[in-house]
DNA sequence: ATAGTAAGTACTAAAATGGAACTTATTGGA
DNA sequence: TCCAATAAGTTCCATTTTAGTACTTACTAT
C-alpha cells in the first residue's frame, strides 16, 4: 500500500497518522504547544529544511490543525496558531512526552517538566476512564467493532 | 538535520518519535494491541510491504518494544510480543485513536470502541493530572526546563 | 509429487528528503 | 544612497527511503 491511500483505511489510528504521521509534524506542533507560531523560530528549534517546513505547514493549515494569522503588512507575514483540532493534539504530544522521559531520557531525567496551575505539583499524565475516573490499565479495556467499521463493512460488501 | 540525528535532541518527543516516528511503526503497534502476533497477519492487516515489514520489526526488537518469541522449531517461528516498554506505548496509541475518532470519523462514527472491564461502560480516554486526578486542560500544565536539558546544556558548554 | 504456509531477501523504479543557494519585500544604519 | 539584515518562502539537485514484485528456504498436508 502507498502511504497516500492510508488514510481510507477505516483505522482511527492510520487516519490520524495520515496527517501527524510523518518525521516532522509533530515536532513542529510540540513547538505550538510551547509558544512557537513563526516559520523562522520552528526552523531554528527543529532543524527541518525549510522546504520541508513549508509543505508541513501547509498541510497542517490545510487540514485546520494550524491557521494563519497574518501579523503585519508591508509585507505580508503571518504567524500559525493552534485550532481546537490542534489544541486536542495535545494528549498525543503529553504521552509522547511521558514515554520518552520514562524510556529515553536516560540519567539525567526528562529535559522538561510540567507544573499544573491547579494543584500546583510536579506532574505526570496518566489515561483515565471518561467514565469512572480510574486509571486505565491496557488488559481491563476491551475493543469492539464500532459504527464506523460496520459502515465500512456494509459498503464493501455493496461493491 | 537528517532523521539519523533526531535522537540526539534533547526532547522527549523527538526522541520517542525517533523510534515510532515513521510511516508504519505505531500501526504495527495498533496491531499488536489488538492481539497479532506473526509477521504474515501484521503484513495482511496494515498492508506493507515485507520488506518494509522486516525492518520496522527488527527495529522494534532491538529498542526492546517488542520480543521474540519462538512457537515451533522446524523450521524455527517466532512471534512478535509487546514488551513492558512496548505496552507502556499504549496512550500513545490510544490518544491517537481517540483524536482521530473525533475529527476524522466522518457520520459513520469510531471503528472500534472500548469497553472499560472495571466500570462496564463503553469510554474514551482523559488525560488526568498524576497529582490531583483532575483532567487537564493544556493551558493549566505549565512547562519548565527540567534536570535532562539542564544537563545538556552543561556539557554543551564545554565542548 | 505438488501445493500451501510462514517468514523472509533481492532488485528496481518511484517518491520523499536534505542542503545549499536564490528571491522578494522591507527596515535600519553608515 | 548603498549595504546588510530579517522573514518567509522557492528552486534545484543529489541522496535516501519506500513500494511492489518476484524469488528463497524450510517445512507440512494431500
Amino acid at each position: 500500500m502507498k502511504w497516500g491511500d492510508i488514510q481510507e483505511v477505516p483505522c482511527s489510528v492510520a487516519r490520524a497518522l495520515s496527517i501527524v504521521g510523518d518525521r516532522w509534524t509533530l515536532l513542529i506542533l510540540r513547538d505550538c504547544f510551547l509558544g512557537t507560531k513563526r516559520f523562522d523560530k520552528f526552523q531554528k528549534h527543529i532543524g527541518l529544511s525549510r522546504h520541508r517546513l513549508t509543505d508541513r505547514l501547509n498541510k497542517l493549515v490545510e487540514h485546520e490543525i494550524l491557521r494563519k494569522v497574518p501579523y503585519q503588512d508591508k509585507p505580508l507575514r503571518n504567524e500559525y496558531r493552534l485550532t481546537r483540532k490542534g489544541v486536542e493534539l495535545y494528549p498525543v504530544l503529553m504521552t509522547l512526552t511521558r514515554w520518552g522521559d520514562n524510556w529515553m531520557a536516560g540519567e539525567d531525567g526528562p529535559p522538561i517538566e510540567y507544573t499544573h496551575a491547579k494543584c500546583q505539583h510536579t506532574i505526570t499524565m496518566n489515561l483515565c476512564c471518561s467514565e469512572c475516573g480510574e486509571e486505565i490499565n491496557p488488559k481491563e479495556v476491551i475493543p469492539k467493532i464500532g459504527p464506523g467499521l460496520k459502515a465500512y463493512s456494509a459498503k464493501a460488501k455493496v461493491n
